[in-house]
DNA sequence: CTGTTAGCGCATTCAA
DNA sequence: TTGAATGCGCTAACAG
């Protein structure tokens, strides 16, 4: 921090005094506008930055909210933060981030600082921990969970939540897939987070309303990118007619990796992702998804942590629309409609 | 912040002063290891979290670091990101991270909030502002500059600069192509960060060394992924071998803009990035580009700050080594090696 | 080994 | 309309 030009040096050039001088930069309306313009031009010629370590101190709120996501390198991660950012400096907070790398000690070691940070809130992005440590990790401050699979228990008003219709988004892939022809249908998981499970489940139940009793299930290996190689082969060995990949990562792999195997995607087989990154529209095939509003979501995070600061009481959980976007990986030959 | 347990809480608790929680908190061997336990113990009985907020107050370092880039989507930003908070945190390190979308109003905002942090330090990325209005503005803390083009100029022991061999990558780049018998180059530029005139300047003298007088010239509109399709036209018709695309974004979109125009990549024309963003490996063609080194940029960037805050005086600018990575999209028939 | 004292820079009572 | 005190929670001398 070194030494800096404080209130008082400020006051010291103007003749007044530092509770003036306070006054006179917030726009305090009991200063005259005479001396306020005075103190202004003087601060600015003395460069005068505010201490706000300071004035969090005596104002017991640091302006400062707090964002905790898996892993900054993800696109639907980058775009929740960018979200989060755009707003919160929309409202002049600042926002200090962390990643949990999808390790829960990193995740505890992260979330603890956050909190000596004393952020006046924070947003928590699909967590592997249960929501009541995160809450006992940072209470009292607000604390909304993105993309968390249980929002709701044991809420007591201070724990938020804003999530993606994940299971509507699903349903909706389900039944046009079904509705262009395709009966045999794998599932490729990816990493253990929460919203893996969501999507498997929400696929299945699609599947059995509609007489589908078999869903073909596949784990891939390890983070997005990479892993799809590993079950390739399995999955072809398998033949489904359509493969719903967990996210879009693994499903642009997973078309990769077939290629590699020479099956043709989507002639042989449809693949799907979920999340519609920016790259999805791209790539070759131009991959079918579900689009999740992830700025949308960073934006309400904040909206929700504010007004939680503001009433003292968080707004109630909200569900965001996702929406079905049908590319050329899911157009198999003879299934057009 | 809230009403929370404090030093004295914990004190009154124990029976001892604050002072010595204080001390005994942070491991003074100065404290009897006793009555260390003692305090501890009760501290985390009560849930006491240290209020830094007060602790960087009378510290004057708040242990916090900057970070400012354009585009928290950007994969290679968020790289950098994952880089940067990944170095800080093991050096225990909060970091609040701010986003400019290369509007420069919006970037001096941005540096004003992190000032008023009284962020220990902070990095910022490839500004559209001159150095010195940066150090101006954030002064007197340490910062680096992330792949800025001139970062030498004015640095007086306190402006610090990171950043890729982009000269050396494009020359690798454009000695392969010409190694496999491309002659006609075209360059497209992104928007207009530094980093773009410097790529293209490169390209043009390692060409000019070779004998290759000619290098066509074009712009995309907007931001990285989308324009692409309003040149492709324009370079359909001037036929070029190949064309270097400012970074891998833009030349996915070109690829995908040339597809609808039915020119197949590389059969027809080559494709060159630069950047190496993890889908470069899995497009389709999959993308011959320039890797750089992100995530270790921003470890750099973090090692330098703290280097500075202790020594007091900023080590000299790094330049990493870039790698040149063949794939698919520079590999035209017959022109094999 | 531990307690006392004195600020860090600011916002806010209460007086004037 | 302004100034003088007071304290936010913590650390760092300086004593004991």
């Amino acid at each position: 921090m070194t030494r800096r030009v404080t209130l008082v040096d400020v006051a010291r050039a103007t003749g007044v005094s530092a509770a003036t001088v306070s006054r006179a930069l917030r726009g305090d309306p009991q200063i005259s506008l005479r001396t306020q313009e005075r103190i202004r031009e003087a601060a600015a010629e003395l460069d005068y930055v505010p201490n706000n370590a300071a004035r969090s101190l005596v104002l017991r709120s640091t302006r400062t909210l707090g964002l905790l996501i898996p892993d900054t390198t993800d696109p639907v991660h980058g775009q929740v933060a960018a979200g989060f950012e755009r707003e919160a400096s929309v409202h002049g907070y600042s926002v200090v981030f962390s990643s949990s790398w999808t390790d829960p000690a990193q995740e505890r070691a992260s979330l603890a600082l956050l909190a000596s940070q004393r952020v006046d809130g924070m947003a928590v992005w699909g967590s592997l921990e249960r929501p009541r440590d995160i809450l006992a990790a940072v209470r009292p401050s607000p604390v909304v969970l993105i993309a968390a699979e249980n929002p709701l228990e044991g809420t007591e008003g201070t724990l938020g939540s804003i999530a993606a219709d994940d299971r509507a988004g699903m349903a909706a892939l389900v039944r046009h897939l079904l509705a262009s022809g395709h009966r045999r249908f794998a599932y490729v998981s990816g990493p253990g987070v929460t919203s893996n499970r969501l999507r498997r489940e929400a696929a299945a139940s699609m599947l059995a309303e509609a007489g589908v009793r078999r869903l073909l299930s596949f784990t891939a290996g390890g983070a997005g990118w990479l892993r799809a190689r590993d079950v390739a082969a399995r999955i072809v060995r398998a033949r489904p007619d359509v493969v719903l990949c967990y996210d879009d990562k693994l499903a642009l792999g997973l078309i990769d990796a077939l290629r590699r195997l020479d099956v043709v995607v989507p002639d042989e087989m449809s693949v799907t992702g979920f999340d519609d990154i920016p790259f999805a529209a791209f790539s070759r095939p131009r991959l079918t998804t579900v689009a999740q509003p992830a700025e949308e979501m960073g934006r309400r995070a904040v909206r929700m942590l504010l007004a939680s600061i503001q009433d003292g009481t968080m707004p109630p959980p909200e569900v965001l629309p996702v929406q079905l976007v049908v590319r050329e990986s899911s157009m198999r030959r003879g299934h057009l409609p």
